[in-house]
DNA sequence: GTCTCCTTGTGATTAATTTCACAATGTTAT
DNA sequence: ATAACATTGTGAAATTAATCACAAGGAGAC
Protein backbone atom coordinates (compact mmCIF):
# COMPACT_ATOMS: atom_id res chain seq x y z
CA UNK A 1 0.00 0.00 0.00
CA UNK A 2 2.09 3.06 -0.89
CA UNK A 3 0.96 6.13 0.63
CA UNK A 4 0.41 8.65 -2.88
CA UNK A 5 -0.84 6.62 -5.30
CA UNK A 6 -4.12 5.72 -3.35
CA UNK A 7 -6.61 8.08 -2.94
CA UNK A 8 -7.96 7.84 0.72
CA UNK A 9 -11.90 7.58 1.14
CA UNK A 10 -13.63 10.84 2.91
CA UNK A 11 -15.32 7.99 4.82
CA UNK A 12 -11.96 7.07 6.39
CA UNK A 13 -10.59 10.47 7.52
CA UNK A 14 -13.96 11.36 8.88
CA UNK A 15 -13.62 8.42 11.16
CA UNK A 16 -9.82 9.57 12.39
CA UNK A 17 -11.09 11.72 15.36
CA UNK A 18 -12.81 8.90 17.03
CA UNK A 19 -9.78 6.50 16.46
CA UNK A 20 -7.78 9.36 18.41
CA UNK A 21 -10.71 9.34 20.46
CA UNK A 22 -10.20 5.88 21.66
CA UNK A 23 -6.84 5.77 21.26
CA UNK A 24 -6.06 8.46 23.60
CA UNK A 25 -8.37 6.91 26.31
CA UNK A 26 -6.30 3.80 26.00
CA UNK A 27 -3.00 5.75 26.28
CA UNK A 28 -4.69 7.17 29.74
CA UNK A 29 -5.05 3.91 31.10
CA UNK A 30 -1.39 3.06 30.71
CA UNK A 31 -2.57 0.67 27.64
CA UNK A 32 0.37 -0.01 25.20
CA UNK A 33 -1.11 -2.47 22.59
CA UNK A 34 -4.74 -2.80 21.51
CA UNK A 35 -6.27 -5.13 18.67
CA UNK A 36 -8.42 -4.27 16.44
CA UNK A 37 -11.51 -5.92 17.54
CA UNK A 38 -11.36 -3.53 21.04
CA UNK A 39 -11.30 -0.74 19.82
CA UNK A 40 -14.25 -1.28 16.83
CA UNK A 41 -16.40 -2.83 19.82
CA UNK A 42 -15.71 0.19 21.61
CA UNK A 43 -17.35 2.63 18.73
CA UNK A 44 -19.88 0.09 17.21
CA UNK A 45 -17.72 -0.29 13.90
CA UNK A 46 -16.49 -3.70 12.35
CA UNK A 47 -13.11 -4.69 13.27
CA UNK A 48 -12.60 -4.87 9.31
CA UNK A 49 -13.42 -1.48 8.79
CA UNK A 50 -10.70 -0.41 11.38
CA UNK A 51 -8.34 -2.38 9.67
CA UNK A 52 -9.53 -1.27 6.29
CA UNK A 53 -9.36 2.43 7.10
CA UNK A 54 -5.67 1.81 9.02
CA UNK A 55 -4.63 0.12 5.95
CA UNK A 56 -4.38 2.94 3.78
CA UNK A 57 -1.80 4.63 5.63
CA UNK A 58 0.49 1.35 5.19
CA UNK A 59 1.39 -1.32 8.09
CA UNK A 60 1.03 0.35 11.46
CA UNK A 61 -0.46 -3.02 12.92
CA UNK A 62 1.59 -6.44 14.66
CA UNK A 63 0.35 -8.99 13.01
CA UNK A 64 -0.49 -11.89 15.63
CA UNK A 65 -0.59 -9.14 18.49
CA UNK A 66 -2.51 -5.84 17.61
CA UNK A 67 -1.78 -2.33 17.39
CA UNK A 68 0.75 -0.19 19.29
CA UNK A 69 -1.18 2.31 20.80
CA UNK A 70 1.45 5.62 21.23
CA UNK A 71 2.65 4.71 17.63
CA UNK A 72 -1.35 4.62 16.29
CA UNK A 73 -1.73 8.17 18.18
CA UNK A 74 1.06 9.35 16.51
CA UNK A 75 0.74 8.25 12.83
CA UNK A 76 -2.80 9.44 13.11
CA UNK A 77 -1.86 13.00 14.44
CA UNK A 78 0.77 13.24 11.48
CA UNK A 79 -2.12 12.49 8.85
CA UNK A 80 -4.62 14.58 10.53
CA UNK A 81 -2.15 17.49 10.24
CA UNK A 82 -1.57 18.00 14.08
CA UNK A 83 1.79 18.22 14.21
CA UNK A 84 1.64 21.98 13.75
CA UNK A 85 0.32 23.79 16.12
CA UNK A 86 -2.86 26.45 14.69
CA UNK A 87 -4.01 29.90 16.18
CA UNK A 88 -7.56 30.35 16.25
CA UNK A 89 -9.71 33.59 17.17
CA UNK A 90 -13.12 33.20 18.27
CA UNK A 91 -15.22 35.62 17.04
CA UNK A 92 -18.40 36.62 18.96
CA UNK A 93 -17.40 37.10 22.58
CA UNK A 94 -21.19 35.73 23.98
CA UNK A 95 -22.00 31.86 26.16
CA UNK A 96 -20.19 30.09 23.49
CA UNK A 97 -17.38 32.19 22.71
CA UNK A 98 -16.87 31.85 26.30
CA UNK A 99 -17.48 28.09 26.54
CA UNK A 100 -14.69 27.80 23.85
CA UNK A 101 -12.34 30.56 25.00
CA UNK A 102 -12.05 27.75 28.30
CA UNK A 103 -11.97 24.68 26.78
CA UNK A 104 -9.25 22.42 27.41
CA UNK A 105 -9.80 19.97 24.70
CA UNK A 106 -8.14 22.75 22.44
CA UNK A 107 -5.16 23.33 24.03
CA UNK A 108 -4.70 19.75 23.79
CA UNK A 109 -5.19 19.80 20.67
CA UNK A 110 -2.56 21.89 19.59
CA UNK A 111 -5.21 24.38 18.95
CA UNK A 112 -4.24 27.70 20.84
CA UNK A 113 -6.81 29.95 21.45
CA UNK A 114 -5.38 33.88 20.89
CA UNK A 115 -7.69 36.09 20.79
CA UNK A 116 -11.32 36.99 21.04
CA UNK A 117 -13.00 39.84 19.27
CA UNK A 118 -16.51 41.54 20.03
CA UNK A 119 -18.16 44.35 18.94
CA UNK A 120 -19.16 44.95 22.68
CA UNK A 121 -17.70 47.84 24.06
CA UNK A 122 -17.81 46.74 27.77
CA UNK A 123 -15.93 43.65 27.13
CA UNK A 124 -13.20 45.02 24.84
CA UNK A 125 -10.26 45.12 26.81
CA UNK A 126 -10.97 42.53 29.39
CA UNK A 127 -9.96 39.13 29.24
CA UNK A 128 -11.62 35.54 29.05
CA UNK A 129 -9.44 32.61 30.11
CA UNK A 130 -6.66 34.86 29.80
CA UNK A 131 -7.33 35.46 26.34
CA UNK A 132 -7.56 39.70 25.36
CA UNK A 133 -10.67 40.72 23.91
CA UNK A 134 -10.06 43.05 20.54
CA UNK A 135 -12.99 45.47 18.80
CA UNK A 136 -13.82 43.90 15.84
CA UNK A 137 -12.07 46.72 13.92
CA UNK A 138 -8.92 45.34 14.80
CA UNK A 139 -9.32 41.88 12.80
CA UNK A 140 -7.36 42.53 10.22
CA UNK A 141 -4.21 43.75 12.13
CA UNK A 142 -4.21 41.22 15.09
CA UNK A 143 -4.44 38.65 12.17
CA UNK A 144 -1.26 39.45 10.75
CA UNK A 145 0.49 40.16 14.17
CA UNK A 146 -0.62 37.16 15.97
CA UNK A 147 -0.61 35.10 13.17
CA UNK A 148 -4.21 33.66 13.37
CA UNK A 149 -5.42 31.08 10.70
CA UNK A 150 -8.80 29.48 11.69
CA UNK A 151 -11.43 31.76 12.83
CA UNK A 152 -14.30 30.50 15.49
CA UNK A 153 -17.24 32.25 14.40
CA UNK A 154 -19.75 32.05 17.62
CA UNK A 155 -22.28 35.54 16.46
CA UNK A 156 -25.48 35.45 16.00
CA UNK A 157 -27.21 33.84 12.67
CA UNK A 158 -28.47 37.60 11.41
CA UNK A 159 -24.34 38.49 11.58
CA UNK A 160 -22.60 35.28 10.74
CA UNK A 161 -22.24 36.51 7.06
CA UNK A 162 -21.11 39.51 7.21
CA UNK A 163 -18.59 38.75 10.12
CA UNK A 164 -17.43 36.39 7.53
CA UNK A 165 -16.89 38.54 4.61
CA UNK A 166 -14.59 40.66 7.21
CA UNK A 167 -12.43 37.07 8.39
CA UNK A 168 -12.13 36.17 4.97
CA UNK A 169 -10.51 39.68 4.00
CA UNK A 170 -8.94 40.03 7.00
CA UNK A 171 -6.87 37.06 5.66
CA UNK A 172 -7.98 34.06 7.49
CA UNK A 173 -7.57 30.63 6.13
CA UNK A 174 -10.43 28.55 7.94
CA UNK A 175 -13.58 28.98 9.63
CA UNK A 176 -14.80 26.96 11.96
CA UNK A 177 -18.61 28.32 11.57
CA UNK A 178 -21.30 27.54 15.08
CA UNK A 179 -24.06 29.57 13.69
CA UNK A 180 -26.86 28.13 11.63
CA UNK A 181 -26.32 29.23 8.05
CA UNK A 182 -24.21 28.16 5.58
CA UNK A 183 -21.96 30.84 5.06
CA UNK A 184 -21.02 32.40 1.44
CA UNK A 185 -16.78 32.50 1.20
CA UNK A 186 -14.44 32.07 -1.75
CA UNK A 187 -13.57 28.55 -2.47
CA UNK A 188 -9.58 28.99 -1.14
CA UNK A 189 -11.20 29.42 2.14
CA UNK A 190 -12.30 25.95 4.34
CA UNK A 191 -15.55 25.85 6.31
CA UNK A 192 -16.60 23.72 8.95
CA UNK A 193 -19.89 23.83 9.59
CA UNK A 194 -20.64 22.93 13.79
CA UNK A 195 -24.32 22.95 13.43
CA UNK A 196 -25.74 21.98 17.09
CA UNK A 197 -29.14 21.92 16.10
CA UNK A 198 -28.47 19.38 13.45
CA UNK A 199 -26.75 17.27 15.77
CA UNK A 200 -29.72 17.18 18.26
CA UNK A 201 -32.70 17.01 15.86
CA UNK A 202 -30.90 13.58 14.44
CA UNK A 203 -31.20 12.31 18.04
CA UNK A 204 -34.93 13.89 18.04
CA UNK A 205 -35.59 11.71 14.77
CA UNK A 206 -34.31 8.10 16.32
CA UNK A 207 -36.76 9.27 19.25
CA UNK A 208 -39.49 9.95 17.75
CA UNK A 209 -38.73 6.65 16.23
CA UNK A 210 -38.05 4.90 19.45
CA UNK A 211 -41.17 6.35 21.68
CA UNK A 212 -43.37 8.13 19.14
CA UNK B 1 -43.32 5.66 -4.15
CA UNK B 2 -45.38 4.23 -1.05
CA UNK B 3 -44.18 5.01 2.40
CA UNK B 4 -43.46 2.09 4.46
CA UNK B 5 -41.94 0.20 1.97
CA UNK B 6 -38.99 2.00 0.80
CA UNK B 7 -36.28 1.98 3.09
CA UNK B 8 -34.88 5.55 3.44
CA UNK B 9 -31.29 5.67 3.41
CA UNK B 10 -29.40 6.80 6.00
CA UNK B 11 -27.48 9.38 4.31
CA UNK B 12 -30.69 11.23 3.04
CA UNK B 13 -31.85 11.45 6.74
CA UNK B 14 -28.88 13.20 7.93
CA UNK B 15 -29.79 15.69 5.32
CA UNK B 16 -32.74 16.65 6.26
CA UNK B 17 -31.39 19.27 8.87
CA UNK B 18 -29.30 20.93 6.39
CA UNK B 19 -32.56 21.68 4.10
CA UNK B 20 -34.48 22.78 7.64
CA UNK B 21 -31.76 25.09 7.44
CA UNK B 22 -31.74 27.03 4.34
CA UNK B 23 -35.71 26.19 3.86
CA UNK B 24 -35.91 27.86 7.38
CA UNK B 25 -33.67 31.14 6.04
CA UNK B 26 -35.87 31.29 2.25
CA UNK B 27 -39.16 31.36 4.87
CA UNK B 28 -37.93 34.38 6.64
CA UNK B 29 -37.16 36.11 3.86
CA UNK B 30 -41.05 35.93 2.67
CA UNK B 31 -39.87 33.46 -0.33
CA UNK B 32 -42.29 30.89 -0.68
CA UNK B 33 -41.67 28.72 -3.55
CA UNK B 34 -37.76 27.55 -4.56
CA UNK B 35 -36.10 25.17 -7.04
CA UNK B 36 -34.17 22.11 -6.09
CA UNK B 37 -31.29 24.16 -8.57
CA UNK B 38 -31.52 26.96 -5.73
CA UNK B 39 -31.11 24.91 -2.84
CA UNK B 40 -29.07 22.79 -3.86
CA UNK B 41 -26.05 25.25 -4.74
CA UNK B 42 -26.72 26.80 -1.17
CA UNK B 43 -26.02 23.83 0.20
CA UNK B 44 -22.76 22.35 -2.52
CA UNK B 45 -24.80 19.79 -3.58
CA UNK B 46 -26.27 18.28 -6.67
CA UNK B 47 -30.04 19.41 -7.37
CA UNK B 48 -30.83 15.37 -8.46
CA UNK B 49 -29.34 14.33 -4.71
CA UNK B 50 -31.69 16.91 -3.58
CA UNK B 51 -35.18 15.79 -5.79
CA UNK B 52 -33.76 12.20 -5.13
CA UNK B 53 -33.77 12.23 -1.31
CA UNK B 54 -37.50 14.45 -0.95
CA UNK B 55 -38.57 11.35 -3.36
CA UNK B 56 -38.62 8.89 -0.69
CA UNK B 57 -41.08 11.14 1.11
CA UNK B 58 -43.56 11.17 -1.83
CA UNK B 59 -44.11 14.09 -4.45
CA UNK B 60 -43.56 17.28 -2.59
CA UNK B 61 -42.55 19.61 -5.43
CA UNK B 62 -44.46 20.71 -8.34
CA UNK B 63 -43.06 20.33 -11.59
CA UNK B 64 -42.48 23.63 -13.71
CA UNK B 65 -42.14 25.29 -10.70
CA UNK B 66 -40.03 23.81 -7.64
CA UNK B 67 -41.19 23.56 -4.09
CA UNK B 68 -43.16 25.29 -2.15
CA UNK B 69 -41.41 26.51 0.94
CA UNK B 70 -43.98 26.30 4.04
CA UNK B 71 -44.94 22.89 2.52
CA UNK B 72 -41.54 21.41 2.45
CA UNK B 73 -40.59 22.82 6.20
CA UNK B 74 -43.47 21.14 7.75
CA UNK B 75 -43.02 18.17 6.07
CA UNK B 76 -39.46 17.79 7.19
CA UNK B 77 -40.28 18.95 10.38
CA UNK B 78 -42.73 15.84 10.34
CA UNK B 79 -40.48 13.08 8.98
CA UNK B 80 -37.66 14.71 11.69
CA UNK B 81 -40.25 14.17 14.57
CA UNK B 82 -40.32 17.57 15.60
CA UNK B 83 -44.09 18.34 15.78
CA UNK B 84 -44.01 16.80 19.28
CA UNK B 85 -42.38 19.45 21.71
CA UNK B 86 -39.17 17.21 23.56
CA UNK B 87 -38.24 18.15 27.26
CA UNK B 88 -34.56 18.22 27.85
CA UNK B 89 -32.34 18.57 31.64
CA UNK B 90 -28.78 19.76 30.80
CA UNK B 91 -26.64 17.87 33.07
CA UNK B 92 -23.45 20.05 34.08
CA UNK B 93 -24.22 23.71 34.67
CA UNK B 94 -20.25 24.51 33.54
CA UNK B 95 -19.60 26.92 30.61
CA UNK B 96 -20.60 24.89 27.74
CA UNK B 97 -24.00 24.00 30.00
CA UNK B 98 -24.96 27.38 30.04
CA UNK B 99 -23.93 27.84 26.79
CA UNK B 100 -26.71 25.52 25.78
CA UNK B 101 -29.32 26.86 28.31
CA UNK B 102 -29.26 30.10 27.01
CA UNK B 103 -29.55 29.00 23.48
CA UNK B 104 -32.65 29.93 21.72
CA UNK B 105 -32.09 27.26 18.42
CA UNK B 106 -32.78 24.48 20.92
CA UNK B 107 -36.90 26.27 21.55
CA UNK B 108 -37.49 27.06 18.15
CA UNK B 109 -36.86 23.70 17.37
CA UNK B 110 -39.25 22.29 19.86
CA UNK B 111 -36.88 21.64 22.34
CA UNK B 112 -37.35 22.85 25.67
CA UNK B 113 -34.87 23.01 28.83
CA UNK B 114 -36.30 22.09 31.82
CA UNK B 115 -33.91 21.80 34.10
CA UNK B 116 -29.81 21.97 34.95
CA UNK B 117 -28.04 19.15 37.24
CA UNK B 118 -25.13 20.12 39.19
CA UNK B 119 -22.79 19.11 42.09
CA UNK B 120 -21.57 22.20 43.25
CA UNK B 121 -23.31 23.49 46.18
CA UNK B 122 -22.91 27.12 44.85
CA UNK B 123 -25.07 26.91 41.55
CA UNK B 124 -27.56 24.67 43.45
CA UNK B 125 -31.03 26.66 43.54
CA UNK B 126 -30.18 29.58 41.72
CA UNK B 127 -31.10 29.82 37.49
CA UNK B 128 -29.37 30.26 34.36
CA UNK B 129 -32.11 31.59 31.87
CA UNK B 130 -34.46 31.28 34.21
CA UNK B 131 -33.99 27.65 34.18
CA UNK B 132 -33.87 26.24 37.66
CA UNK B 133 -30.20 24.37 38.94
CA UNK B 134 -31.07 21.13 41.03
CA UNK B 135 -28.48 19.00 42.64
CA UNK B 136 -27.64 15.96 40.63
CA UNK B 137 -29.22 14.05 43.25
CA UNK B 138 -32.44 14.73 42.49
CA UNK B 139 -31.94 13.81 38.77
CA UNK B 140 -34.30 10.18 39.66
CA UNK B 141 -37.25 12.30 40.97
CA UNK B 142 -37.28 15.22 38.99
CA UNK B 143 -37.01 13.47 35.40
CA UNK B 144 -40.27 11.32 36.52
CA UNK B 145 -42.06 14.89 38.23
CA UNK B 146 -40.84 16.95 34.93
CA UNK B 147 -41.39 14.19 32.03
CA UNK B 148 -37.22 14.56 31.10
CA UNK B 149 -36.54 12.63 28.11
CA UNK B 150 -33.76 13.64 26.85
CA UNK B 151 -30.22 14.29 29.21
CA UNK B 152 -27.32 16.64 27.42
CA UNK B 153 -24.40 15.88 28.76
CA UNK B 154 -21.75 18.92 29.31
CA UNK B 155 -19.60 17.29 32.45
CA UNK B 156 -15.83 16.95 32.69
CA UNK B 157 -14.74 13.84 30.39
CA UNK B 158 -13.23 12.36 33.72
CA UNK B 159 -17.06 12.26 35.22
CA UNK B 160 -19.15 11.80 31.88
CA UNK B 161 -19.67 7.88 32.17
CA UNK B 162 -20.54 7.79 36.01
CA UNK B 163 -23.28 10.93 35.03
CA UNK B 164 -24.44 8.35 31.88
CA UNK B 165 -25.10 5.85 34.34
CA UNK B 166 -27.12 7.90 36.49
CA UNK B 167 -29.02 9.35 33.63
CA UNK B 168 -29.94 6.05 32.31
CA UNK B 169 -30.78 4.54 35.40
CA UNK B 170 -33.17 7.77 35.86
CA UNK B 171 -35.04 6.97 32.95
CA UNK B 172 -34.11 9.48 30.12
CA UNK B 173 -34.17 8.07 26.60
CA UNK B 174 -31.64 9.59 24.88
CA UNK B 175 -28.76 11.08 25.96
CA UNK B 176 -26.92 14.16 23.46
CA UNK B 177 -22.98 14.03 24.78
CA UNK B 178 -20.20 16.75 24.53
CA UNK B 179 -17.68 14.70 26.30
CA UNK B 180 -14.94 13.54 24.09
CA UNK B 181 -16.15 9.68 25.15
CA UNK B 182 -17.49 6.66 24.05
CA UNK B 183 -20.19 6.06 26.14
CA UNK B 184 -21.37 3.06 27.10
CA UNK B 185 -24.77 2.43 27.93
CA UNK B 186 -27.98 -0.11 27.45
CA UNK B 187 -29.18 -0.94 24.02
CA UNK B 188 -32.39 1.20 24.07
CA UNK B 189 -30.67 4.34 25.02
CA UNK B 190 -30.06 6.98 22.41
CA UNK B 191 -26.43 8.82 22.38
CA UNK B 192 -25.71 10.82 20.13
CA UNK B 193 -22.33 12.29 20.41
CA UNK B 194 -21.28 16.06 19.60
CA UNK B 195 -17.79 15.73 19.35
CA UNK B 196 -16.33 19.37 19.47
CA UNK B 197 -12.85 18.65 18.67
CA UNK B 198 -13.97 15.94 16.07
CA UNK B 199 -15.54 18.94 13.76
CA UNK B 200 -12.31 20.86 14.39
CA UNK B 201 -9.53 18.12 13.94
CA UNK B 202 -11.07 17.60 9.97
CA UNK B 203 -11.22 21.63 9.66
CA UNK B 204 -7.11 21.08 10.77
CA UNK B 205 -6.67 18.35 8.27
CA UNK B 206 -8.18 20.32 5.50
CA UNK B 207 -5.85 23.30 6.24
CA UNK B 208 -2.91 21.37 7.00
CA UNK B 209 -3.63 20.18 3.08
CA UNK B 210 -4.20 23.67 2.08
CA UNK B 211 -1.12 25.42 3.98
CA UNK B 212 1.19 22.74 5.11
C1' DG C 1 -57.38 25.46 -25.47
C1' DT C 2 -52.96 24.74 -27.15
C1' DC C 3 -48.20 25.38 -27.30
C1' DT C 4 -43.90 26.25 -25.12
C1' DC C 5 -41.16 26.20 -21.34
C1' DC C 6 -39.53 24.70 -16.96
C1' DT C 7 -38.68 21.74 -13.17
C1' DT C 8 -39.76 17.61 -10.88
C1' DG C 9 -39.49 12.53 -10.17
C1' DT C 10 -37.19 8.39 -11.20
C1' DG C 11 -35.14 4.16 -13.57
C1' DA C 12 -30.56 3.11 -15.01
C1' DT C 13 -25.79 3.70 -14.34
C1' DT C 14 -21.72 4.66 -12.01
C1' DA C 15 -19.11 5.42 -7.88
C1' DA C 16 -18.06 4.89 -3.07
C1' DT C 17 -18.11 2.31 1.01
C1' DT C 18 -18.53 -1.68 3.82
C1' DT C 19 -18.25 -6.45 4.68
C1' DC C 20 -16.39 -10.97 3.96
C1' DA C 21 -13.12 -14.47 4.14
C1' DC C 22 -8.73 -16.04 4.29
C1' DA C 23 -3.67 -15.85 3.25
C1' DA C 24 0.22 -13.72 5.39
C1' DT C 25 2.90 -13.12 9.23
C1' DG C 26 3.99 -12.08 13.65
C1' DT C 27 3.85 -13.93 18.84
C1' DT C 28 4.24 -17.27 22.48
C1' DA C 29 5.04 -21.73 24.55
C1' DT C 30 7.80 -25.60 24.78
C1' DA D 1 13.66 -24.62 16.27
C1' DT D 2 9.07 -25.82 15.73
C1' DA D 3 4.26 -25.88 16.43
C1' DA D 4 0.06 -23.75 17.79
C1' DC D 5 -2.20 -19.68 17.91
C1' DA D 6 -3.71 -14.87 17.27
C1' DT D 7 -4.40 -10.92 14.63
C1' DT D 8 -3.34 -8.15 10.76
C1' DG D 9 -3.78 -6.79 5.81
C1' DT D 10 -6.28 -7.14 1.66
C1' DG D 11 -8.42 -8.74 -2.77
C1' DA D 12 -13.19 -9.88 -3.97
C1' DA D 13 -18.09 -9.53 -3.20
C1' DA D 14 -21.95 -7.15 -1.50
C1' DT D 15 -24.17 -3.17 -0.20
C1' DT D 16 -25.17 1.60 -0.15
C1' DA D 17 -25.07 6.12 -2.13
C1' DA D 18 -24.59 9.58 -5.85
C1' DT D 19 -25.11 10.93 -10.51
C1' DC D 20 -27.06 10.92 -15.02
C1' DA D 21 -30.43 11.61 -18.37
C1' DC D 22 -34.84 12.00 -19.73
C1' DA D 23 -39.93 11.11 -19.52
C1' DA D 24 -43.81 13.10 -17.00
C1' DG D 25 -46.45 16.76 -15.89
C1' DG D 26 -47.61 21.33 -14.24
C1' DA D 27 -47.21 26.63 -15.19
C1' DG D 28 -47.71 30.53 -18.02
C1' DA D 29 -48.29 33.01 -22.48
C1' DC D 30 -51.22 34.01 -26.03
Amino acid sequence: MEEGLVVIPKATISRLPLYLQVLTEYHHLGITLVSSEEIAQKLGITSSQLRKDLSYFGGLGIRGAGYDVTCLLEKIKEILGMQKKRRLAIIGAGKMGTALAGYHGLQQHGLEVKALFEIDKGKIGTTIANIPIYPLAELPDQTVRLGLEIAVLTVPVAAAQKVADLVVEAGFEAIWNFAPIRLEVPDNIIVQNEDLVAGVLTLVHHLSRKIG
